[in-house]
DNA sequence: TAGATTGTTAATCGATTAACAATC
DNA sequence: TAGATTGTTAATCGATTAACAATC
């Protein structure tokens, strides 16, 4: 297994990149070049060679990369070449989405059931995948040795439902509330900050004709 | 209105902020201090300070800053103060969620309907909004004044519905797609990158253990 | 006055970009 | 051989952190 460890600006531009791969690979294309990268792309030609580069495969001058073989070592270094199976917590219209959104089976991330509190949202299933009282959660995580967790609860609730996942066995946790949770060593959690990218957005708006700030 | 351009970093951990020193506001607090503010946190008090510099808010040694004043600074920097009319267009399943998320009604995005070119959905409305053909859209832009759009669309048709929103009258466009929009002068588009997302997650799960990766 | 805090300038760190060498 | 490309080292740029002065 790869140890090798990327930067941060690195890692986040993989999943462009393999998106275009995946699209030039299904076109019937054999080798790429950063220079058809860069054509759907506006990051800079050396930034794209440079991140190409970390995956330690040998390019062809004149021809690129095996097409291929990027594609295979950004997935293994990704871990998207096998899928975890997940629990999200919290069907909420966030949670719902998400139990929908087709596109994570390409990112290798696999919600197998989801949980809530709301007698009236258990018992069905969304998406073609069950609803479990909340309750229920420690038991299946142990049993299923789930490890991995998606929540979409209110902010509120956050920090305690936190706490319950990872006294059950919950290693990752994949946070889309407002809250910093605060979780013991081995468990690792990720912020997908909504009100980040959006406050972004609102101020490129309001700069629109005078902006000079970029993405 | 400020014109101050401030760094894209301060401008993303803004809303950060603005979510904690409202909760502090709902608790009847009056001032409000970096050290107090960083218990919440897990940022360099430094680097909060420098943040809260920006807003060009006189602080008072030993007190800190009025709350309120803090508060509505920031919400005016993000032009959260008002918020902007917005149609979303694409509505799958993150795109409802989209349409039910409240929270965003305290980051200033108010959408006003759905759009879809699926005739199951148009006619219905979703968490209390109405659905249309997106057929309509360019008419219901124009008498509707909207400048703000919402693309939750699958990623093939992402370029040419931007280009008909854009002829529309749209100008800035939230993007959840994974394509780069390629959009004229005075037009903005912000990527969500969910993927990206989930890549940094995915590589903070497998280095689980051994790893020296920062958020 | 002492202490907690704001506010600012300088130093460090990290990421991007520029310049250029190596190779098929 | 010439040219397109990979691959690498050095320079620049930007963001964070450290150090310290100012103030109530």
């Amino acid at each position: 297994m790869r140890t090798k460890i990327l930067k941060k600006p690195t890692i986040k531009r993989l999943p462009t990149y393999l998106h275009i791969l995946r699209q030039l690979s299904n076109e019937g294309e054999e080798y790429v070049s950063t220079t058809k990268l860069i054509n759907e792309l506006e990051f800079e030609p050396v930034l794209v060679r440079k991140d190409l580069a970390t995956m330690d495969l040998p390019g062809k001058p004149r021809l690129g990369y095996k097409l291929q073989d990027l594609i295979n070592a950004i997935e293994e270094y990704l871990g998207w070449n096998e899928t975890s199976d997940a629990f999200l917590v919290g069907c909420g219209s966030l949670g719902v989405a998400l139990m929908g959104y087709d596109p994570f089976k390409d990112y290798g991330l696999n919600i197998v059931a989801g949980f809530d509190n709301d007698s009236s949202k258990t018992g069905k299933s969304i998406h073609g995948k069950q609803v479990y009282n909340i309750a229920e959660l420690p038991q299946m995580i142990k049993e299923q040795n789930i490890e991995v967790a998606v929540l979409t609860i209110p902010w509120q609730y956050a920090q305690d439902v936190a706490n319950d996942l990872i006294k059950a066995g919950i290693k990752a946790i994949w946070n889309f509330t407002t809250v910093k949770l605060k979780v013991p060593e081995g468990v690792v959690t990720h912020n997908e900050n909504l009100a980040s990218g959006l406050a972004l957005f609102s101020v490129k708006k309001k700069l629109r004709d005078n902006s000079d700030i970029e993405d």
